[in-house]
DNA sequence: TTAAAATTGTGATGTTTGTCACGCTCAATC
DNA sequence: GATTGAGCGTGACAAACATCACAATTTTAA
């Protein structure tokens, strides 16, 4: 497990066994069951979340009962609402397990201590938030120049493995669609 | 002009007089007329840009000839097209002035150099790094839980400013939604 | 000043998508 | 092994939105 998380971060930076278990030791390393909430809507959000194993979905409630998907957070992905973890505000949104998953976790307090002590890792930090921007500007764009089953298809083939893993009711969430109109784009 | 980024900057880390006259060396003062281009589709990608005032519009052109409106940068607003600032690629978009605009320009190799002989200076790019990625998940939130006639009401409630200074094609281009369809909303 | 271009509103019509309703299948639970 | 509920497809209809066409007005540039 370790292993993942160090092969992860030297994707980025390099460092040292002893660098990477004086970072270790500010994660927890946390085991939850399918349907778990890691974070809940209204509630403190203290923690962020490098996904080991297993997926996870970020989730929106509307005033009307709808639930929408921000994210799905698959293996070697970074979580949380971060508006919240960052500005160490309540949630708006819920994080929850779709399967079994594993995560390292990391509190805002311990966040901040490593991004002081080591900043190597602060520059990890900036480098992962690029990319999470990019990603989310990515995301917009399907949005302003693609239709709904235009946006299935490059759902699909960016990540297949969603198809298998995911029940279409979420993947329609995801792409602001309903679940009988993602349905007629199969047939 | 030189305040205006120096309050800026303090906003969110402080600085002493020294170290703003550092920080602004690494930037160069420039001004644009309506309808100049700072980004050009294609071309490398080497700075990013403070707008002092002025109006920018960071477009994508996509296959059919049509024009999507990724972002405005108005006053007070960091832009580029951060997917190829960052990895130093060609843009495949384009940033255009709406007005009249003065930034602040800030070459690759400045920012680098900067945020690493004034680690200060690399925390203030990562936060702000963070409200960006934060801002691109709230428009996401409202393509997914908002239809066209909310979206065009949640922008002109946040930026009332935008109805008088933009023409509403370029509105209906950012929220996604033909120049007709808006037109009628107001009716 | 005057001609050309940009901006805006609006009608007619077609397409895309949402909503409601129903039935089938499959997996989980007791 | 019977029951319950999730997941999925599909028909019928309504709502949202796009597209095409045209006219009126304002802005821009020669």
């Amino acid at each position: 497990m370790k292993e993942k998380l160090k092969e992860h971060i030297e994707k980025t930076i390099s460092i040292s066994d002893d660098e990477f278990t004086f970072i270790v030791s500010h994660f927890t390393f946390e085991n939850y069951k399918k349907n778990d909430f890691l974070i809940q809507e209204g509630e403190h959000v203290n923690h962020c979340y490098y996904v080991i194993s297993g997926l996870l979905k970020l989730i929106f409630n509307d005033k009307n009962g709808k639930q929408h998907i921000v994210s799905f957070a698959m293996e070697d992905w970074w979580e949380s609402d971060f508006s919240a973890y960052f500005k160490q505000t309540k949630s708006n949104m819920s994080l929850q397990c779709i399967e079994d998953t594993c995560v390292y976790s990391i509190s805002f307090k311990n966040y901040q201590k490593l991004s002081t002590e080591l900043p190597k890792m602060e520059r990890f930090f900036l480098l992962k938030s690029h990319s999470g921007h990019i990603a989310s500007q990515q995301r917009i764009l399907s949005f302003l120049n693609s239709n709904a089953k235009e946006r299935y298809e490059q759902l699909l083939n960016q990540y297949p493995s969603l198809l298998q893993r995911v029940p279409k009711t979420l993947l329609a969430s995801y792409l602001g669609v309903s679940r009988e109109t993602l349905s007629r784009f199969s047939s």
